[in-house]
DNA sequence: CACCAGGAATGTA
DNA sequence: TACATTCATGGT
């Protein structure tokens, strides 16, 4: 059975996954909700939604759910309090702030989405905090570029599913944009659909809109 | 109380 | 290159 063909079967067993995460999924996403993502995307690093969206909870009533805001920010104390519900104290606001950081010198969002998914691949893997499935992740949700995200998830499905790659990240995401058309929306809802098909107890998702 | 939740950096051999 | 360790919080 090929991808395409277990796709389908997904979308037959649990119907539309932009009724799942219309946020993540949606056509049309605005500059602050592609911000919300990338957000949320650094604080639930190793970190269950539910502490992720205390976090952003944290953030948006403080007025700091921003890019901009937080790379402004002259020092981490006030965000480090702000985000502790997500874990790792000492790591995950210099991380976060990096990113904003980066993205503001980089022109914001609205300059990024018009650059080539490669080279941006290329320089989010460069700051420090942010690893492959992260920067994937960002590429696929926040910019809707056509990038398949490998992560444990997606190796459990894979396995599950007889899928011809072993637990190899550069390796497997080959395969599935190898097989499949080259299209975010595709492989938006695919992954939804991945994570909703084997949820375990934490049912949380993203929550800020 | 033990374990887990969409990782990534760092150190070791 | 490949593998082990470390980091922190809130829920079950």
């Amino acid at each position: 059975m090929n991808l395409m063909t277990l796709y389908y079967k997904l979308l037959s067993e649990y119907r539309d996954p932009v009724n799942y995460w219309p946020q993540w999924c949606a056509v049309n996403k605005s500059v602050n909700e592609r911000e919300k993502i990338i957000i949320g995307m650094i604080l639930v690093q190793r970190t269950s939604w539910h502490n992720t969206n205390i976090a952003l909870k944290n953030l948006k009533q403080s007025n700091l759910l921003s890019v901009e805001k937080i790379a402004e920010l002259s020092n981490l104390n006030n965000l480090t309090e702000l985000i502790r519900p997500a874990g790792f104290f000492q790591s995950k606001p210099t991380r976060l702030f990096d990113v904003c950081t980066f993205i503001k010198k980089s022109g914001g969002i609205e300059n990024l989405l018009n650059k080539d998914a490669d080279n941006l691949r290329a320089e989010l893997l460069h700051i420090k905090g942010v690893g492959k499935e992260t920067a994937d992740t960002i590429l696929l949700y926040a910019f809707d570029k056509p990038v398949f995200i490998i992560d444990e998830y997606t190796y459990r499905w894979s396995e599950k599913h007889d899928v011809p790659i072993g637990r190899d990240y550069d390796d497997l995401q080959l395969y599935f944009q190898n097989q499949l058309e080259s299209d975010a929306a595709l492989y938006q809802k695919f992954h939804a659909l991945i994570i909703i098909s084997q949820r375990g107890r934490d049912k949380s998702l993203m929550e800020i809109v």
